[in-house]
RNA sequence: GCGCCAGUAGCUCAAUGGAUAGAGCGUUGGUCUACGAAACCAAAGGCUGAAGGUUCGAAUCCUUCCUGGCGCACCA
């Protein structure tokens, strides 16, 4: 199953060399050459602007190169024609080809759209790494289905995938959930207790305390170590942050504990491969630049501990704005130095790709991590990411709820899922461009109706399933039916865009942009295949035998290709509503 | 104050530096009552937040503003 516009481009440059071989055109390096989809259908198929891009290099007109390239390109089987209109080339399918296509994606199945491209490399995807101090939150949850559906496309391309969930079970904030716990213990077996100031207030939190009790009885009431209170909420929550996650879909297959990289030692090894390069320095505060804006920064100082801190030279390394710091004055490191020794043990495993889901707030510590790795010699390319906006949950009264607060209440995912279902909140936590807000609409996503792109999309393949069912019931199978007779111009246009799905897959991938698959599922492919399945009727009386068992076999692959769409994204493909 | 992200039809959003900036919802006007699970067709709607610049060509790149979100901890 070949990317069209791939293919194309690679036959473009041949054509290209194939000119200059033949004098037709002056040497010069062959620059990347673009081919687009076409913008309109009268334009063809595709289209490449690479007359106006040569223009400069071959030193010539750009209609005169259009007819160079024309003349020179090479003829392939799935290429009707190639015409110069205004500087672009214009490339236009075979309908006899497009049609044995339906032949193709039937024996393809399930494998349809599944490439080769990156075979043998070796891919990681980092999302969600919540830490294990409450459930899932609906602001989690839309990194964890940008990363597992952008894991599951670089599978479609060959790539071997890992998911792997970074996992923050060491430093203040798990002492500070332990407090929480044993507050919460000690508050249920009514003894006196002390919440901390800055402790996790949740609900849940009680319900910790209760399968505490109910496990432990009183026995830790006098227990002085937050350990035992620590290690319990840490294993529980994680439990439970597990089961929502594989509850829509996204499963692991690797955990990495934070606390391995103090255990193994590699965090000090980091520091002081950062401390050889000249990159640390031991400080009461940050250095801060002779004209650097003196902001009056009341939590600065307060923040600052009584002795030295180890601080990582941020400013020199990246530009920053600041220095940041990687070890308290109290000797324990922020979180940010055992981040740093996790990316490079990433990096020590091997991958090829390895692309985190981050928060938006999480831009400026990505920014550290990527810069030091870089300077500790590793190819900083390697590792890249994705940044997410945030979610805002719509509600019927198109009031705004605010995704998550640390302390006081926040959407569980859980609850987005029992109010909406799975399907919902993979699409919508998709469908728009991580750079971009989610306003999450909660009656949109419960609506059965064609307004729901959800429901839009897996409708399309319930008709299809619909059809082959009735088809079967009357005895009426797709086989042996003639594909040349689908030439109705509907038929090769739903034809056409069942075709586009692997350089949907190519595209998402190649811009890590996963949201581009949701926007052609819903506005290119369902779009398109309402209308036709109306107007392109299989089984009436007046169609003939031949006509229906082909039109079955469209449908066929149809339903093929939406499966398989939806199966990218993590969504159920039902047979019936 | 500084940094990152966004600003595109009334609304929600698309658009690899390429052709006349596209969809849906909503609006308006039509068609359809079935082989199939809740339909289809069409129209109106735009100075792409503003102003400069680069380019053969800019929603897209650069500069300066305006508005909104998120950051700017010895928290994670």
């Amino acid at each position: 199953m070949i990317q069209i516009p791939q293919d194309l481009a690679r036959q473009l440059e041949r054509a290209v060399r194939n000119a200059q071989k033949a004098d037709a055109l002056p040497p010069f390096d062959i620059p990347p050459l673009k081919v687009t989809r076409a913008p309109k259908p009268e334009h063809g198929d595709y289209a490449t602007p690479a007359a106006m891009q040569l223009a400069k290099p071959a030193r010539m007109k750009p209609d005169a190169i259009a007819a160079v390239l024309i003349e020179h390109f090479p003829k392939t089987d799935y290429v009707e024609s190639v015409e110069g209109v205004g500087g672009f080339v214009n490339f236009r399918l075979s309908d006899v080809w497009v049609q044995q296509q339906v032949d193709e994606i039937i024996a393809a199945g399930e494998s349809y759209a599944s490439m080769e491209d990156f075979a043998g490399k070796r891919a990681q995807v980092e999302c969600v790494s919540a830490n294990p101090t409450g459930p899932i939150s609906v602001h989690r949850i839309r990194g964890g289905v940008i990363g597992d559906t952008l894991a599951r496309l670089l599978r479609a391309m060959g790539y071997d995938v890992e998911m792997e969930y970074y996992y923050n079970d060491a430093g203040r904030q798990m002492d500070v959930l332990g407090r929480s716990l044993r507050a919460r213990y000690l508050e249920r077996l009514g003894f006196p207790f002390d919440f901390p100031a800055d402790g996790y207030q949740g609900h849940y939190m009680y319900d910790l305390a209760n399968e505490l009790i109910a496990e432990r009885g009183d026995s830790l009431v006098e227990e002085e170590d937050v350990g035992p209170f620590k290690d319990f909420a840490c294993e529980r929550i994680s439990r439970i942050q597990r089961a929502s996650l594989e509850r829509v879909g996204i499963v692991y297959d690797h955990y990495f504990s934070e606390q391995s990289v103090y255990a193994d030692g590699s965090l000090w090894q980091v520091l002081e491969q950062l401390r050889e390069k000249g990159l640390v320095y031991e400080a009461l505060k940050p250095e801060k630049d002779e004209d650097a804006d003196e902001r009056p920064d009341a939590e600065e100082i307060e923040a600052a501990g009584d002795g030295p801190a180890t601080w990582l030279r941020s400013r020199q390394l990246r530009g920053a704005q600041k220095d940041c710091a990687l070890v308290k004055s109290s000797g324990e490191p922020t979180y940010r130095l055992p981040d740093i020794a996790y990316h490079v043990n990433k990096l020590e495993r091997g991958f090829d790709l390895a692309v985190n889901i981050l928060g938006a707030d999480h831009i400026e510590q990505f920014k550290d991590v990527k810069a030091a790795v870089g300077a500790l010699g590793y190819d900083p390319e390697r590792i890249q990411v994705i940044i997410h906006q945030f979610v805002t949950l719509v509600n019927e009264e198109g009031e705004r709820e605010s995704g998550s607060t640390k302390k006081g209440r926040f959407v569980e995912l859980d609850e987005l899922v029992d109010e909406v279902g799975i399907d919902a909140v993979r699409y919508f936590m998709l469908a728009r461009s991580a750079d971009s807000r989610i306003d999450f609409d909660i009656e949109l996503a419960r609506k059965q109706s064609n307004e729901n792109p959800v429901y839009y999309i897996q409708n399309a393949h319930v008709r299809c399933a619909g059809i082959a069912r009735v088809a079967e019931e009357r005895g009426i199978s797709p086989e042996g039916g003639d594909v040349h007779l689908l030439t109705d111009p509907r038929e090769l246009a739903l034809m056409r865009k069942l075709l586009e799905l692997p350089e949907i897959i190519e595209q998402c991938v190649r811009d890590l942009a996963p949201h581009k698959l949701a926007f052609w599922a819903h506005e290119e492919l369902a779009r398109l295949f309402h209308p036709t399945y109306e107007e392109i009727r299989a089984l009436h009386s007046e169609v003939p035998d031949g006509l229906a068992k082909a039109r079955l076999k469209l449908y066929a692959a149809a339903q093929i290709v939406l499966a398989r769409a939806l199966s990218l994204m993590g969504m159920s493909a039902p047979d019936q509503m």
